[in-house]
DNA sequence: CGGATTGAGTGACTCCGCCT
DNA sequence: AGGCGGAGTCACTCAATCCG
């Protein structure tokens, strides 16, 4: 049997690895000032990881940006890093596509002051085709397959904040926020109008608001605070409220939802936890351009 | 030192989509 | 419709590291 080459890549200067790439003259944009190219020491057994989480989050945002299956992107970021100066080795497509399912990917955001105000709302994605393995390895025949996805926006710096990826059957929730945040509102349209969807938000010592909706029975907590929205809502009329909370800017989250899209409709992987990789790449990536500069509309004088 | 553990590389299998 | 190439995933093997 022959034996694997001795490497495809270049013995590499390991020491070299923590230089910023920013300074290396920023090629990559969405390069994180900070980020590291190879693992640091975990202290568990085991073969040590080669490459960092950023440096496979770099590689997959590579992939998802320019629409690259995973073979072509190692060797697109074999290319870069070799435009860059950079002798470092590049992870196999396997090594990717393993590491995806793990992946936690670092989602970029912006925070203004004061309380985070959440819009929230949810986009459908399809599922690479529709063929027999979907139906194997889920268990559904016949059917297309669709991922939700929720999205919860910022409206103060319009970036997405960490979303909960759920297949649809399941039921929403409000995680990824850094506990420590004040949340001030939760807006969101009438699918989220669940009592789980009210606890959670309680939970969080968050005013949940939404469009219309009757009365629940008063025997918890939320839907206590719910009632008194909608209350609230009545006695004032919608116009007021809408001022009042501000829901004309929905329209944000959904011309973010349409940002989103284009990456395209599609998403490659078909295992769910790479799919969740893959869709918060995109959105780290939006969040990053985001950065970079928005436009900002004053009213003329 | 050697077993245990874990990540990376390799080849094979399967699916998708294009082409004829 | 069927062939074929490209692509994603998986099982297996190898390699590196920890720990008793």
């Amino acid at each position: 049997m022959s034996k694997p080459s001795p490497a495809r890549y270049r013995t590499t200067n390991w020491s070299s690895y923590n230089v910023s790439l920013r300074k290396r003259g920023a090629l990559l944009i969405w390069v994180d000032k900070d980020m590291v190219w190879r693992a640091p020491r975990d202290g568990r057994p085991g073969r040590p990881v080669v490459f960092s989480d950023a440096a496979m989050q770099f590689c997959l945002s590579i992939k998802v940006l320019f629409k690259l299956p995973l073979r072509q992107t190692a060797g697109m970021v074999a290319s870069l890093l070799r435009l860059a100066g950079l002798d470092w080795p590049v992870p196999d497509f396997s090594t990717l596509c393993r590491r995806q399912e793990t992946l936690a990917v670092q989602i970029p955001y912006r925070r203004a002051d004061g309380p985070l105000n959440l819009l929230v709302d949810s986009t459908e994605i399809k599922f690479l085709g529709d063929g027999e393995w979907q139906a194997r390895k889920h268990g559904v025949q016949g059917r297309r397959q669709w991922r939700k996805e929720h999205l919860a926006m910022d409206p103060d710096t319009s970036d997405i904040r960490p979303v909960e990826f759920t297949p649809s059957r399941d039921g929403d929730r409000l995680g990824q926020i850094p506990a420590g945040e004040q949340i001030g509102t939760v807006t969101a349209d009438g699918a989220y109008d669940t009592r789980r969807c009210h606890k959670a938000i309680i939970e969080r010592q968050a005013i949940p608001i939404r469009k219309n909706g009757r009365l629940w029975k008063d025997d918890c907590g939320a839907a206590r605070a719910r009632n008194e929205t909608l209350r609230a809502t009545r006695y004032y009329g919608r116009a007021f409220w809408k001022r009042w909370t501000g829901y004309h800017t929905r329209s944000r989250i959904e011309a973010r939802m349409r940002c989103l899209k284009s990456f395209g409709e599609r998403i490659m992987a078909r295992d769910p936890d790479r799919q969740t990789a893959e869709i918060h790449i995109r959105v780290a990536l939006m969040n990053r351009f985001n950065a970079l500069g928005t436009a900002e509309i004053v009213r003329g004088a």
